[in-house]
DNA sequence: CTGAAGACCTGCCTGC
DNA sequence: TGCAGGCAGGTCTTCA
C-alpha cells in the first residue's frame, strides 16, 4: 500500500483526528504478532500515557509518547482507522483486524493488515537515533554532492538504486517508475551512466512527484486510505506505473514491464534512454 | 563488501 | 465451477 506520500497522508489525518493529549487506555489483541510479534509488554507500559505528537521517518509512523515512542510500518496492506467513539467490548473485528488501541476518550484506533507485512515496535526516545541509524535521508531535502557520488559509484540499475532504502529513503516502486518516466531515464540504466546532472533533475522529479501525490492523498490501487477512509487521487496521475501495453503518454510507444530485483517496473523503451 | 533472489502472507485476477 | 499460476504499495535474510 504505502510509500512516502500513503504514509505522510496516514500521519497526517491522524494527527488531525486524535484530539490533543489523548491518553491510552488499553490495547487489543487479536492476533499475537504481524511480521514479527507484537511488542506486549512494552505497548502495555504505555497504558495512561498521552500521546504528544505523530510524526513519519521514511515510511514508519512515529507516535511519541513521553519517553518512548511506538513505531509502526504498514508493509504493503496495513491501515490504521480511526473512529471517534467506538465500545470496544462490542467491537467485531473483521478478519483482518489485528489490533486496537483504545483511548481514554473512547476514541479507538484499529490496525488492519491481510497480508501482515508490517509491524508494531516500542522504542525508547533515547534509542530512536539507534534505531533509524542505518536508513537513509529523506527525499525531500537537499540531495548533497556526496550523495550523489554514491550513488554514482553503484553498479546497478538506477530503479533499484532509487528504491533502497539506505541511500534515500520513501520512493517505492510506483514513485520510482514514475519519477525515471519524468526523468527521461531508463530504469535498467546503470548508476555509473549517469551524470550529476543526470541525477540533480531525477532528484527533482522524485521531490515533485512526491509533493504532487501527498498534496492528492497518495495513490490508491487497490486499497490505500486514510485513517478516516479517504482515498488518495494520484493514482489518475500515473504515467507509466500499472499501464504495460498501453500507448506513452508522450510519444505513443507502448509502455513495456520487465522484472528488476523482483518488482514490475514500467517504463517507456522509446522516450526513456 | 555488493547486489540480486528468496521469503514472508493473503487476496484477487486470468486462463485452462 | 475449480484450480493453478502470477501478481500486488515493503523489507529482512540468504546466497552468489
Amino acid at each position: 500500500m504505502p510509500e512516502l506520500p500513503e504514509v505522510e497522508n496516514v500521519v497526517r489525518t491522524l494527527s488531525s483526528s486524535i484530539r490533543a493529549n489523548a491518553e491510552i487506555l488499553d490495547f487489543i489483541f487479536y492476533r499475537p504478532d504481524l511480521r514479527w510479534k507484537f511488542p506486549k509488554k512494552e505497548m502495555t507500559l504505555l497504558r495512561g500515557q498521552a500521546i504528544q505528537t505523530i510524526q513519519r521517518r521514511a515510511k514508519y509512523i512515529l507516535i511519541n509518547f513521553k519517553d518512548d515512542t511506538l513505531i509502526s510500518h504498514l508493509g504493503m496492506t496495513g491501515k490504521w482507522t480511526y473512529y471517534h467513539e467506538l465500545d470496544q467490548k462490542k467491537f467485531n473485528p473483521e478478519k483482518h483486524d489485528h489490533l486496537l488501541i483504545v483511548f481514554k476518550s473512547r476514541e479507538v484506533l484499529v490496525y488492519s493488515d491481510p497480508r501482515r507485512f508490517g509491524f508494531i515496535d516500542v522504542v525508547s526516545q533515547d534509542q530512536l537515533e539507534k534505531y533509524f541509524a542505518h536508513i537513509g535521508i529523506e527525499p525531500m531535502e537537499q540531495i548533497s554532492e556526496s550523495m550523489i557520488q554514491k550513488f554514482k559509484n553503484l553498479d546497478r540499475p538506477i530503479k533499484t538504486a532509487l528504491m533502497d532504502q539506505s541511500f534515500v529513503v520513501g520512493i517505492g516502486n510506483i514513485y520510482a517508475c514514475e519519477a525515471l518516466f519524468q526523468s527521461h531515464v531508463n530504469p535498467k540504466k546503470s548508476c555509473k551512466k549517469i551524470s550529476v546532472a543526470g541525477f540533480k533533475n531525477i532528484f527533482k522529479n522524485v521531490q515533485s512527484i512526491l509533493s504532487s501525490a501527498i498534496e492528492m492523498g497518495g495513490s490508491s490501487i487497490s486499497d490505500y486510505v486514510d485513517v478516516q477512509g479517504a482515498k488518495g487521487s494520484f493514482q489518475n496521475q500515473f504515467q507509466v506505473y500499472g499501464r504495460e501495453g498501453k500507448a506513452c503518454t508522450r510519444c505513443d510507444t507502448k509502455i513495456k514491464r520487465v522484472v528488476q530485483a523482483g518488482r514490475s517496473t514500467f517504463y517507456c523503451p522509446s522516450c526513456q534512454k
